[in-house]
DNA sequence: AAATCTTGTTCGAACAGTTCGAACGAGGGT
DNA sequence: ACCCTCGTTCGAACTGTTCGAACAAGATTT
């Protein structure tokens, strides 16, 4: 299934998604801006972005053209429609509410992590991660739980397709302590989080497998280091997403 | 702006996005049922999945493709760099723990209603509306709230371009009725909604506009029919609503 | 267990659509 | 009042897409 390249991509419509992805990542433009930072010429810019508003992808704005509120239709469309987030939304919600810090639940899609939902407690710190963020498997503690519940061949896979891009200086980085590590939390049960995707900042995270024992996610709590330490951490933090995790596998698997 | 129809449209890039919508709309479903359904060859309609995989949009399934995540990601941005979003999503929180009913956030786009945020209180039920969902906006209290606060130029153009379709007996679908509701609306500052997009649900909005007196969107209460009416809907609920929106204006205007 | 559907996938060739560049019109800035 | 830049339109060359047929793989049936 790990198809290296695509013989004949429909280029068409990758540009269409391109336009999208730069208004995305680079803020409201307009054609002229657009066709110099894709290449293109400004005509051709000009006739994606009016197909796309049409179907209410992009919408006109001061500054050009943004991306519209359409995809948010689609987008929360694709959460509802996971398995994971319905059964595991009001446990997160719950262990917020116990423990005050940020609670996220994350899925993995093509090798990559997706934010599904995530729960502030009283004291949750602000983080880059936000709902629908895609990150690296292996900067998260829920993606490194999520990893160890794949076989090593699958994780290879993902190792190969998408690397082992750093964050901070404390990132695993290396393919070999990957494999450690992992192994270390299909020990434990749990995956740790100390700075390797935020400075300052720690978490724990659970997979959650169905009844097969293949991940459908990880659920995940995450604070400041200095509160998400020691026995707090490994302890108490660890035991309440284990529970929370085996609560939430339950009523996957019946529903 | 009310371009009536395109004169060049990408319609390669309308296909993958018809692809995408249809995905939305009918559930997973592989090359065949797709291309049987819009008409298109199967190989074609292949083609097409693979580009939209490769980008993130359409992820495989067991029965076929589903919409992927990168969706999420991308609606999630959309409503982020909404300036409404984050301005009101606190307020509404307040608002729904205080009257224990579903307060929802709204804006326009390209005619529709788009639903925001919504916060949940604690006696608040279910109803079809979701965060991204798109409404028409004579269907909503939040909708008939924003446009009452658009010049009637503006309405007809809207009303021109999506019609008044109707969800139940009570949704207004005459034009001249909808002109009328408005003024009364103008006159005493909030919309209601009885019944005229789900049966025994009612609703009061407010128009949220800027500085200009141009709309950014609307704020709504809704719950069932019975606990909201008489003086409760257009007394109690609609002053906290009125003062909830002057108070979002203001933060706006200062952001 | 063999056979027969159906499904996902690949390939070539004809065709249709997209791309580019130049030119137009409009708006803002100097 | 001028100029510059932006969004928009148009025609023609050409590139990329579409279709249908054929292949492979899996599931279901007899």
């Amino acid at each position: 299934m790990t198809d290296d390249e695509q013989r004949r991509p429909v280029t068409t419509a990758a540009t269409s998604l391109g336009i999208l992805e730069r208004l995305k990542s680079g803020g409201s433009m307009g054609p002229t801006g657009l066709a110099s930072e894709l290449g293109l010429a400004k005509s051709t810019v000009h006739r994606h972005l009016k197909t796309l508003e049409r179907e209410g992808f992009v919408v006109p704005d001061d500054d050009g053209y943004r991306v519209g509120l359409r995809l948010l239709d689609f987008g929360i469309y694709a959460r509802d429609q996971h398995q994971l987030y319905e059964v595991a939304k009001p446990k997160l919600d719950e262990l917020a509410e116990q423990t005050g810090e940020k609670v996220w639940c994350v899925t993995e899609e093509q090798g990559r992590g997706f934010h599904l939902y995530g729960a502030a407690g009283a004291h949750s710190v602000r983080t880059p991660a936000r709902e629908g963020t895609r990150s690296y498997l292996h900067q998260l503690a829920a993606g490194k739980a999520i990893l160890s519940a794949f076989p090593d061949e699958r994780v290879r896979d993902i190792v190969d397709r998408h690397g082992l891009p750093a964050k901070t200086p404390k990132t695993i980085t290396a393919p070999d302590a990957l494999f450690e590590e992992l192994a270390t939390i299909r020990e434990r049960g749990f995956a740790l989080n100390r700075e390797e995707i935020v400075p300052k900042l720690h978490a724990v995270g659970v997979a959650v497998t169905d009844n097969e024992g293949h991940p459908v996610g990880a659920i995940s709590i995450s604070g400041p280091s200095n509160r998400l330490r020691g026995d707090r951490l490994t302890g108490d933090l660890a035991d309440l997403l284990l529970g929370a995790a085996n609560e939430v596998e339950i009523n996957l698997n019946f529903s």
